[in-house]
DNA sequence: AGGCAAAATTGACATTCATCAATTTTTATG
DNA sequence: CATAAAAATTGATGAATGTCAATTTTGCCT
């Protein structure tokens, strides 16, 4: 069971611990930790980058704003994430803003910093490389989902993915997502979104409680999502 | 006019003449020239790489098929792209497959030459660090592209895209994809595509002699792509 | 605990788009 | 140049899904 859903993750964890001890004491040295409250913008769109972002606490998502205001969320990130560094590396803005879903905590390891450590070490700069053409495929498998999947099938993986993401260990697992926020995951609107819910939950795959949505089955939101 | 097309455009072009003579020379010196003729597979989804390919002549596609048997393109490289260094990088295998949409010339930098100078020159190593970052706007683009915009927008802003890439200098620009390809590249179906040219034929937006387009009226595309 | 604003849900409806089947046109081959 | 095979086009049809409007439920704040 449980098929494939790597696939739609990026490697992003443990940043720090890939790099020889000395670069990431620098780091660590230089980190500002801050707080931001649910629904709370960290980097905008266009922007330029000030650094990169560890996630420690809380989810943030990435996301873009069409013309007529509709919101596409790219990613979901998680404690032990690193975020933001695209930007800094081929020196260009922000192509996402980025916003915390809960109420958060991040470090953030400021811009000169991380740049100058980039260009003096080898290591750094072959841990970044690693990094981002390892995301190649997880973008590949996104755009093969909204290109070629139905809403359905979009709702059923999104719901495996994101159920993986809330999982603490030892604990019922709670999806914890604004209906609105779970739309602009999977491409769709809200109505069409709940009407989906609605579906599964009267098939006996999921039951809600409020907006919490717990799985019961999961294999078969694989069959519906075609990962199965 | 011909607003915002570029961020659907890689940035590969030339990466040869990015790097250091010294480097550059020792690439050239492995290089293996080959041709394709149409349709041919380059690599195959799931492979180990070769090498890392740059486009001499031609068009290739990089695609993934799912499990119907549906083809979804990613992206068509023209000549002076290079393609297919990803999985090199993260030491994985291709994601997607490769083929020639014409009959092509490609070189290949051969695999253990390729890493090993990546691993010795930190020149390279920052080229194809700014190289792979600088693709995630292209890939959050077609993202939001397929997750949000009709079909009728899509086509729209396949053709303008596909326009540029067959674009030669001082010649009327004729498209010379086969409707499979084309419905493949805009994430439809081939009949929903014929219906769609038909209609912009109607309104003069473009015109067709076989399988061949000729767009008339680019701004009404973009107006229609909504990138106007 | 009560009241209010925000979020979620439901219903009705129109539109978009994929599917299937048939026909015509184009391209490739001997 | 004739002819078969491949590609493109058209038509008919139904299912999927977005939109608009209303209603209900939830969560928060004092």
């Amino acid at each position: 069971m449980r098929a494939e859903l790597g696939k739609y993750f990026l490697n992003n964890k443990n940043f720090l611990e890939k790099l020889p001890e000395k670069i990431s004491a620098i780091m660590q040295a230089g980190i500002v930790r801050f707080r931001v409250k649910k629904g709370r913008v960290l980097f905008q769109e266009n922007s330029f980058p000030k650094g990169i972002y560890i996630l420690k606490k809380g989810k943030v998502k990435i996301y873009s704003v069409n013309r007529d205001g509709r919101e596409q969320i790219m990613y979901i990130y998680c404690p032990g994430d690193i975020f933001g560094y695209r930007p800094l590396l081929y020196e260009g803005t922000h192509p996402v803003s980025a916003a915390a879903l809960e109420e958060s905590t991040c470090d953030l390891i400021p811009r000169e910093i991380f740049i100058e450590l980039v260009e003096k070490s080898p290591e750094l700069m072959r841990v970044m490389l690693r990094l981002v053409s390892s995301e190649f495929p997880v973008w590949v498998n996104k755009i093969n989902v909204f290109a070629q999947q139905s809403v359905k099938s979009r709702v059923a993986l999104g719901l495996l993915i994101v159920e993986k993401k809330y999982k603490v260990k030892g604990q019922p697992t709670e999806i914890n997502l604004s209906r609105d926020d779970f739309a602009a995951y999977v491409g769709t609107v809200k109505e069409t979104l709940v009407r989906m819910l609605k579906e599964f939950k009267e098939k006996g795959i999921l039951e809600t409680q409020g907006r919490k949505i717990r799985i019961l089955k999961p294999g078969a939101l694989e069959k519906i999502a075609e990962i199965g």
